[in-house]
DNA sequence: CGCATGCTGAGCCATGAGGCTAAGTTACGC
DNA sequence: GCGTAACTTAGCCTCATGGCTCAGCATGCG
């Protein structure tokens, strides 16, 4: 978990801002271009851009320039690293709550965490 | 989804510094006092406690003073926010998807412009 | 060819985030 | 009641972020 401590870093500071998301959210319907992207957005193009950049950057996002269209598309393994996150988080709380049974019942020893085995993949 | 739109900023905001996803993790285990928690960080305490602020102003965890003890709590249900967004994302790129079978069946003729229906609004 | 279109690069600016030290303030413990 | 432990407040510094303008460059169209 440390390891990709510094590449959740950028994955959630990506989320963190809303036109980021609403891009993200538009590429959800599939590809767009630039401008396109653009468009609902009251904000000059090079500052767009650095969304943009900073989208394809962390991952979020693939571009391709067919003449002088670019063109940008959704890259979707970036939800399975939030969610994956999301459920290890889960699952020390869930812990938690077993370990606090057995406190009830009985006392244990300080908790240090036991993440070690991490089973990611728990979708609806 | 509009509203949530800043409560969204701050939430996803607060997830991007390893400090404090490092908290939440340790928070998960179980309560714990502003000095326990700080003690693994290499950092002084008044930078410690901002991020603390932080996650409290963002409903990551709730803090409680008893004495001279600050004990914080985990609040879970901000995981559910995330969540909550992630599964609104995964939604409309699955119905993109349904569309793009029926564009292979030739059912219908939706290019990829096609983003009228979603929920686009960002903010502004 | 010449001009419009669609990005791209360079550089500036204001704000805020994240770090620090130093100096309170408020309980405990002796 | 004095000292120490555990925050807390105040103020400062630096750098990153997110916005802007003003060009520049490549491509497509008439």
């Amino acid at each position: 978990m440390a390891q990709h401590a510094t590449v959740l870093d950028s994955v959630f500071h990506a989320l963190s801002d809303p036109t980021r998301r609403a891009v993200l959210s538009r590429l959800g319907a599939g590809p767009a271009s630039i401008s396109d992207l653009a468009a609902p957005f009251d904000m000059a193009l090079p500052s767009f851009m650095k969304h943009i950049r900073h989208l394809e950057q962390t991952g979020w996002i693939s571009t391709r320039k067919a003449g002088r269209v670019r063109t940008c598309t959704l890259e979707t393994g970036q939800f399975d690293l939030v969610e994956g996150w999301l459920d290890e988080q889960r699952r020390v709380w869930e812990g938690r709550t077993d370990r606090l049974e057995q406190f009830v019942t009985g006392r244990t020893s300080n908790p240090h965490k036991n993440t070690a085995h991490i089973n990611r993949k728990a979708d609806s």
